[in-house]
DNA sequence: TCGCTATGACTACAGGCGTAAACGACAGCA
DNA sequence: TGCTGTCGTTTACGCCTGTAGTCATAGCGA
């Protein structure tokens, strides 16, 4: 890990999750445009929006520009490397940082679809080349 | 929602879930037996052990049973449950319930030793017949 | 120019979590 | 029989999260 330590990414809530989705999906934009996406879905108000923009903007995850005199905050990470932090962290407590358990856990649970299961073979062959 | 109510499993902290992989080694064992398998790892007191079991058997993640003057502690819930649970709960909120995204980014972290492909491979043809 | 309205900042508050000390009961030893 | 150490229980407390109200303010329309 080293050197990197003023880009520690501060763990994203749930709740911020929902908004960086939003940002993902479209930026930049304003607090209450990310507020007509998933107000309604989540039953939130404006001001909760706010405050977890403002949240995330101390935590780093997104930037806030100004515009005239509101902000257009976008996202700084990407939504890939959060998710992919956040698999690892499932990987790695869950199952030793092994990807097959899980696998392996998945398809007993029945939560493959014959599609998944088609991709992921796509997948392997590609990466045995 | 409605009859679900007593079965809710309340969510596990992380805390909480180290005591929980104790209890999945060896079980029952005594609040004393948890600190010494996991005081030292974590830097806890004995005392923060008690809070986490008595905050699980709350939770009815864990049973108590009286032994002498004190209690043993096995799991309720099985360790696969949980992990499943989790392991869902991951995908769902990440990938919208599909594997394969998972399994893509899981690859492209280069998350998968070729142990895990050789085992996923293995998988993939059992679940194909 | 003056009041309305949209906007971000600040404040709030309850509930959960991490961590632990204090308390009270009790069993075993002296 | 009284002390002492061992248990589980209760209480504590600060931080994070979810959710939201209030406040000051800067423009815009009248």
């Amino acid at each position: 890990m080293a050197q990197g330590s003023e880009s520690r990414p501060e763990r994203i809530s749930e709740a911020e999750y929902a908004v960086m989705e939003v940002l993902w999906e479209k930026s930049p934009i304003t607090a209450a445009e990310v507020c007509d996406e998933v107000c309604n879905a989540r039953g939130w108000s404006l001001a909760t929006v706010k405050t977890l923009l403002s949240r995330l903007v101390t935590k780093q995850a997104i930037a806030a520009e100004p515009e005239g005199r509101r902000f257009l905050y976008s996202p700084l990470i990407a939504r890939a490397d959060y998710v992919g932090g956040e698999s690892r962290r499932l990987v790695d407590r869950l199952f030793g940082g092994r990807a097959a358990p899980l696998f392996a856990h998945l398809a007993e649970q029945e939560a493959l679809t014959s599609e998944d299961l088609a991709e992921i073979e796509a997948l392997l062959k590609e990466l045995k080349q």
